[in-house]
DNA sequence: TCTATATATATGAATATACATATATTACGA
DNA sequence: TCGTAATATATGTATATTCATATATATAGA
């Protein structure tokens, strides 16, 4: 269980900021909601075809997650796999999908 | 409930990941995390004095969030008082306990 | 070793963000 | 109506981000 009951010091904060502060992009969202739902490590061009973009801004994407500890990679010979590390990113999508919720259907809150 | 098996759709996530990085800024979530914790709204003073930061700043701030609909104001005479109005960000406050948790407690998760 | 496929990086221009300082606005009480 | 406390905005500069294009690297197979 998270304690609740006093607030986030600032250190905390001006360290996890910017981790969520990468994560929030509509390139790298889909990247992990993808990389979410698919369970098991998938390749580059896998996840670019997912992703629907060029594969350059995909592999640039994915540098950035990895750089925030996010995500990993392993090599199997042609193909590098990726996969989430941090599952607290998981709650991103479900805080998307909440506040979506909200939006669009009110009287489910 | 929300579904949860398939892809959070791009129209989505370009529409709620600009929200979540405005968000996730040291001082916007120090603000958020402040308004949770008191429960009732407070004015541009009292979240001054929690935020540790200038009034200018910190009215910066309050705009910014504003702007995206996670919190609103109300006048009450000299004081503006703020509270927060999108629950769905307090995942956020939740996903940087856990986070943080993850990292430091590593045995927890 | 040469080639093809898969992946990664360098670079630059356009745009956005952060933060400080100065100044403006607002509303009430004297 | 004037002053003052509370809040908001304008502005500029430094810095960061985005995304595209071109190019580089790595690996396996012929």
């Amino acid at each position: 269980m998270v304690i609740d009951d006093e607030l986030i010091d600032m250190d905390t904060l001006e360290r996890v900021a910017p981790v969520i502060r990468n994560a929030a992009h509509p390139l790298r969202l889909r990247i992990l909601d993808y990389l979410h739902h698919e369970k098991e490590p998938r390749t580059v061009t896998e996840i670019t075809e997912a992703a629907g973009a060029s594969q350059a801004i995909v592999s640039q994407q994915l540098r950035i997650l990895k750089d925030q500890g996010l995500i990993s990679s392993k090599r199997d010979s042609h193909n590098v796999l990726y996969c989430i590390v941090d599952p607290s990113v998981l709650l991103l999508l479900e805080c998307i999908r909440r506040h979506d919720g909200m939006c669009v259907k009110p009287h489910n809150m």
